[in-house]
DNA sequence: CGGATTTGACCGGCGC
DNA sequence: GCGCCGGTCAAATCCG
């Protein structure tokens, strides 16, 4: 076993392939979307795939709920969207716009107000709108810290970026906004949802771009902010706990966003969302990234996370709260090419702000702090408006956003405060919420302010959480000991079946994808009690039927029996008439007709998602695993010794070995011809 | 209903 | 010190 033992041994391609509809599927995702075949909609990586090609009119909704809108839309619309995909995200911004414009006169979205029905909105008296959609670059402190967006000529979108530097000017905002606010009914919004009881409203700025049109955007903001109630109606569209925004000339992108049913608002689930949009510019990845990481809200923050989710076709980014012990944290995603921006906060923050890097050059008098959000509430939003608010706020900080109790006695409508000092003053710590019930937020009582009762719930969850976490990982780090590198075998395999079975039993506990490599990974633990051994298995990015299976660690237990022989059996009977199996092989892209053929013959069923994993009944090396586990390796006709890292595993590789780049596999004992000598 | 999978989030190492 | 990124966790969901 020493052999083994800090080496990783890659191994070549020594088995047959398999079909497996997931390959297929990748495949022909990547190579030609056209030619999707319609089951693609069962799979979970077509899903997930689909989005990327997804139009615009979709990803909305992908991103606020892909389980369930997604599901829906694609069931019904999949093939044809997939075959038009491309050309439609390309041209229907100026599809629309141009409609829109010639509807309109001009560029400046139109509201629609029909959705937003007192009936409506009255059912969903306890949805609240999480979103607030801004404008790239716009700090979503200084929309929570002031009752408008600010409009000042002086600012104008960077020509590259389209980050509008928003330097506060509370004069020229207020002034600005408030006048123009009265005759603009042509902005689209994407509104909170009570448009009766939204004080933060969800503005939409679609794809503005501010150069272009700085009137119509701002207008839209104004009346998204104003602080008479009068703006909501118009800009906000609500739709049964799901906030759409409508496409429109202008504002191409959606920002639908599918707002968390009442009933299943808790307190400690409240998240503050803002979106905005990177008007008219598609950044780069990189300029992505970097907005994602200039967004100003006054706070310091450590990205410690970039991930893609499912539904975006963008990174979502992590931020926490850079100040010792903050727990605070955001989270940034982009949509629709990056136009749109959604962050989203998380907890509250438990110390002042600090002072913002560009403050000092803008002097005080800019300093958003100082506006006032109060402003906002007094309209007449009142107190629905407010409450919309609270449950999307999911702990705003005590500086850029203060919750005042005040009114939560009548009506529990908090009053939004912008603290605008700076450093610290004693209240900007302090965080008043107006959730009452507010279980998420936490520490309240140390920063909290106690008027409103405050609980500072999701800190503690977060804690509780991390609390919870921590043991479990430490036992398992040492456990698995991460520091002590285990023995790391890479096997690689031509495979359609994305799952080498080693006649070991797996269970799933990561999938991720890996830098280099669209195909994403998947992450296996051994399931038997006190074995510690994983592998990942992923598919080869350049070439899709090779299947790079990953072990770690050493079994200590012999391979489990084969669960049931029985149901391998009719799986396979099953799986030769599978119809995934058959429409796969009839795609070009997949393997050839007389090859898929073999191969169904052999791994005897079409798997599906979940069923070709580890436990299933088939391994890749065109055996089933009741053969491994029930026959002799010597007897089967792939003599397969047990290994004790990949159980029935022999390397009947002609080419044998071949040792994966930044693998050590220096031990040159390493002799996978012979498996079992290895593992002694 | 219980086991398996999915997937968003978190952790920590590593490199710049 | 910060961001990137692989690995991992665990709640939610799926599925037999």
């Amino acid at each position: 076993m020493g052999g083994f033992d800090d080496h990783a041994a890659f191994i070549g391609d020594w088995v047959p392939f398999s079909p497996s509809p997931r390959t297929f599927f990748s495949s022909l995702l990547v190579d030609d979307v056209g030619a999707m075949p319609a089951h693609m909609e069962h799979t979970n990586e077509s899903k997930c795939r689909k989005f990327i090609f997804e139009p615009q009119e979709h990803i909305a909704s992908c991103s606020s709920d892909e389980k369930d809108g997604v599901r829906a839309v694609e069931a019904n619309d999949q093939t044809v969207k997939l075959s038009v995909l491309s050309d439609q995200k390309m041209s229907s911004r100026g599809g629309l716009m141009e409609r829109m414009v010639a509807r309109s006169g001009f560029n400046a979205p139109r509201l629609n107000t029909e959705g937003i029905r007192p009936a409506v909105l009255s059912q969903n008296q306890e949805v609240r709108s999480p979103y607030l959609t801004i404008p790239a670059g716009l700090s979503p402190s200084i929309l929570l810290d002031s009752p408008v967006l600010i409009f000042n000529p002086l600012f104008q979108p960077s020509p590259t970026t389209g980050i509008f530097p928003f330097a506060s000017d509370d004069e020229s905002k207020n002034s600005r906004l408030m006048t123009e606010a009265a005759d603009k009914k042509k902005e689209t919004v994407c509104a909170s949802n009570n448009s009766s009881s939204s004080s933060i409203p969800i503005i939409d700025t679609g794809r503005v771009n501010p150069s272009s049109l700085p009137q119509q955007f701002f207008q839209q903001v104004e009346v998204s902010v104003h602080p008479d109630n009068s703006l909501q109606p118009q800009s906000i569209e609500a739709t049964q706990n799901e906030w759409i925004r409508h496409e429109t000339s202008d504002f191409p992108m959606l920002c639908t966003e599918k707002d968390v049913p009442a009933s299943d608002v808790k307190p400690e689930a409240r998240t503050f969302k803002v979106v905005g949009d990177i008007t008219g510019h598609s950044p780069s990845l990189d300029e992505q990234q970097n907005e994602d990481t200039t967004v100003e809200d006054g706070y310091n923050w450590r990205k410690y996370e970039q991930k893609q989710v499912k539904g975006s076709e963008y990174p979502r980014s992590y931020f926490k709260c850079t100040h010792p012990n903050c727990p605070v944290k955001k989270k940034i995603e982009r949509f629709h090419e990056g136009h749109v921006m959604k962050i989203i906060y998380d907890g509250a923050h438990n110390h002042p702000k600090p002072l913002p890097k560009w403050r000092s050059s803008l002097g005080s008098s800019n300093s958003y702090g100082d506006l006032q959000l109060d402003n906002v509430d007094p309209s007449g939003t009142g107190v629905n408006g407010e409450l919309a608010l609270e449950t999307i706020q999911q702990g705003l900080t005590a500086r850029g956003l203060e919750w005042r109790n005040d009114d939560l006695e009548g009506n529990g409508s908090p009053t939004l405060h912008a603290n605008g000092a700076l450093s610290g003053s004693a209240d900007a710590v302090d965080v008043s919420s107006t959730f009452s019930n507010d279980e998420d937020e936490d520490d309240c009582g140390t920063h909290g302010s106690a008027s409103l009762g405050y609980d500072g719930g999701a800190e503690d969850e977060s804690e509780s959480k991390r609390r919870k976490i921590e043991p479990y990982a430490t036992t398992d780090m040492s456990g698995t000991s991460k520091a002590i590198r285990k023995p790391r075998v890479v096997v690689q395999t031509t495979s359609e079946v994305d799952i080498l079975d080693d006649g070991y039993r797996w269970r799933k506990y990561g999938q991720k994808v890996v830098k280099g490599n669209s195909n994403p990974r998947s992450y296996y633990k051994c399931t038997s009690p006190g074995c510690n051994v994983r592998k990942h298995v992923e598919r080869a990015s350049h070439d899709l039927k090779t299947v790079i299976t990953t072990y770690e660690g050493k079994h200590n237990h012999d391979v489990p029996p084969a669960r049931n022989s029985n149901r391998a059996k009719s799986e396979v009977s099953n799986s030769l008439s599978n119809p995934i199996t058959t429409n796969a092989q009839s795609h070009a892209q997949g393997p050839e007709p007389t090859q898929l053929q073999s191969i169904t013959a052999r791994y005897g069923r079409a798997p599906s998602l979940s069923s070709f994993g580890p436990t299933s009944g088939f391994n890749s090396f065109g055996t089933n695993q009741q053969d491994l586990a029930g026959l002799n390796a010597d007897q089967h006709k792939f003599p397969v010794p047990v290994h004790p890292y990949i159980g029935h595993f022999r390397p009947v590789n002609d080419a044998g070995f071949m040792l994966p780049t930044g693998e050590s596999v220096s031990d040159p004992s390493l002799n996978y011809s012979n498996g079992s000598s290895n593992h002694e």
